[in-house]
RNA sequence: GCCUCGUUCGUCUAGCGGUUUAGGACAUCGCCCUUUCAAGGCGGAGAUCACGGGUUCGAAUCCCGUACGAGGUACCA
């Protein structure tokens, strides 16, 4: 296909017919892994850079894998990620059901038309002879495919079964020879041998269609314009271009989209690699950087942008600038930028947003269950300002800000000799803060810092030595937020008090 | 087995015939800042552009093979 050819194409579409229509749809076979919303996005983002519309349709004709709560996931999780549904379940639409359980009727009656005009035709090929015939053609070493048993059943033979009552279904009758031709705009005109393809079903015993025929269908009458899908379906895509010339419509435009891998180089898979995205909900991360992070995974904008805001991204996104090869998902990348769209909120919001996750019971990865002091707004806002900056998920922070809420703080108190010290000298350090502390005023970090300091040279100290042994005193831990500005948000009462103990603890 | 798609630093990528001593980011290493940890700044290392042939004055960029990887090969999507 010539570039020229795409304009008129995408004119003819876009102009001609209104607006670009994309949709999304997942089959409710389980919870969706963050690749497949990724080629969700690809799809959201093209519509509203196009000011076109998203549609979310579920492709449920597989009623035997069909999962309770599925459909709520993926509703859940496009909610999480802020990609808007314009026609889909719940929110309807003009081109509705959007259930194909609901749509039925409408592959039926296009298989039949099929039927009618030559390019399908009932097969009463039992499960056990298909079996047995690919059995055999393993054997052989030959790919296994239908044998075209009941292609080329005569009128009479078809009506004696017919007459039997045997149980049928529709198979689409592929041309024998030449080729087919799948244009597609990511990767160019792919030819497909005839002879490669086989007859598949078009209509199941259960009166539904498969995939082949129920998206195709659905696709023309929903007036999808761009079909985005996974590169999984590139050996099919031929199928589906047979289809279309049978039944007189115009292709969509496809794109395929490469996989996203993981860690293992195989495509993110629900039930080997690939974790629910709920699950990155649930660890804390934040649904803009996940949106950003997707938006970068097989799209780019150019040699250096990597951090787009939702508008930036939705201005930027170019359907062409996909890439063609698949890529595994960088865990740490990603973490980086939750990092950054982290210290981007405002304090207000930070709090307001991980309030929730430090809320959670502790096993849950909430404050231990032990904690005295209450979780009110103001205090934790002084709390999480110190950790602002060293947060890489919300969910962390319970953990890494609970001596902040805890009455009794338990640490190895082999942790409070600082290098270059012993024992006694440490708890002589100790005893000189605790007594220095005992007569400052204002409680205050920039009134504490000096005083400390001028400690620090009056005992001889390194500063590292004496604010090492209090920080580990106060917090019972090694990595902390500042050490006076912890002290300032602990309060002289909590303060003196872990000192007192970290000098019984050291004696 | 057969069919198909893909192949640039460890990872994600820029590159669409000359501006490239192949650019950026994450990770990593070093230095600076510094009371620890982060964050930030600076810098380093890291890619014979999978390999082999062509085409061309000139190729990471175009063509053909090979290798490797992935995907498909169902009354699953």
């Amino acid at each position: 296909m010539t570039q020229t050819d795409n304009l008129t194409k995408e004119s003819i579409l876009t102009i001609g017919k209104g607006v670009p229509r994309l949709r999304f749809a997942p089959s409710p076979t389980g919870f969706l892994h963050i690749g497949a919303f990724r080629t969700a996005l690809f799809s959201w983002l093209y519509a509203r850079h196009t000011s076109g519309q998203f549609i979310l349709r579920i492709e449920d004709t597989d009623t035997a894998r069909t999962v309770e709560g599925a459909v709520d996931d993926f509703i859940n999780g496009l909610t999480w990620l802020g990609m808007d549904v314009d026609e889909g379940p719940i929110v309807g639409g003009p081109y509705g059901p959007y259930y194909q359980v609901q749509r039925k009727a409408l592959y039926q009656q296009y298989a039949s038309q099929l039927i009618t005009s030559g390019h399908a035709y009932r097969c009463y090929c039992t499960p056990e002879r298909l079996d047995a015939m690919r059995k055999a053609q393993e054997a052989q070493k030959l790919p296994p495919r239908y044998d075209r048993h009941c292609r080329y059943l005569s009128d009479e033979e078809h009506a004696a079964n017919e007459a039997a009552g045997l149980p049928w279904i529709v198979r689409f009758a592929m041309p024998l020879e030449g080729e087919t031709v799948v244009p597609d705009k990511l990767h160019g005109d792919m030819v497909f041998k005839n002879t490669d393809l086989d007859d598949m079903v078009i209509l199941k015993s259960n009166g539904l269609a498969p995939y082949h025929l129920a998206h195709l269908v659905d696709d023309h009458l929903m007036g999808i314009t761009h079909v985005l899908r996974g590169e999984e379906w590139i050996p099919s895509a031929p199928r589906h271009v047979q289809l279309h010339k049978a039944l007189g419509w115009e292709l969509p435009l496809y794109y395929h989209v490469p996989n996203v891998l993981g860690k293992d180089k195989k495509k993110l898979s629900k039930r080997r690699n690939a974790p629910s995205w709920s699950e990155y909900q649930e660890q804390g991360f934040l649904p803009e950087a996940v949106f950003n992070f997707l938006a970068l995974l097989g799209w780019s904008y150019d040699d250096k942008t990597e951090l787009f805001s939702r508008e930036e991204l939705i201005r930027a996104f170019t359907i062409d600038r996909i890439g063609i090869s698949s890529g595994i998902y960088d865990a740490d990348k990603l973490l980086w930028m939750n990092g950054v769209y982290i210290r981007q909120l405002p304090l207000d919001e930070l709090v307001r947003r991980t309030l929730p996750y430090m809320e959670r019971p502790e096993a849950e990865g909430g404050l231990p269950n032990s904690i005295s002091r209450p979780l009110d707004v103001e205090y934790t806002t002084r709390v999480l300002r110190l950790e602002h900056e060293r947060l890489k998920t919300l969910g962390e922070a319970a953990h890494v800000v609970s001596f902040f809420f805890e009455d009794e703080i338990s640490y190895d108190t082999a942790l409070l000799i600082q290098k270059g010290m012993d024992a006694s000298r440490t708890r002589n350090a100790l005893v000189y803060t605790r007594d220095l502390l005992t007569y400052i005023q204002d409680w205050d970090h920039t009134i504490i810092e000096p005083l400390m300091r001028e400690l620090v040279a009056t005992l001889g100290l390194k500063a590292g030595q004496l604010f090492g042994t209090v920080r580990t005193a106060i917090s019972g831990r090694t990595a902390t937020p500042p050490l006076f500005e912890m002290m300032e948000v602990l309060g002289r009462d909590v303060t003196m008090k872990r000192i007192e103990q970290a000098i019984i603890y050291v004696s």
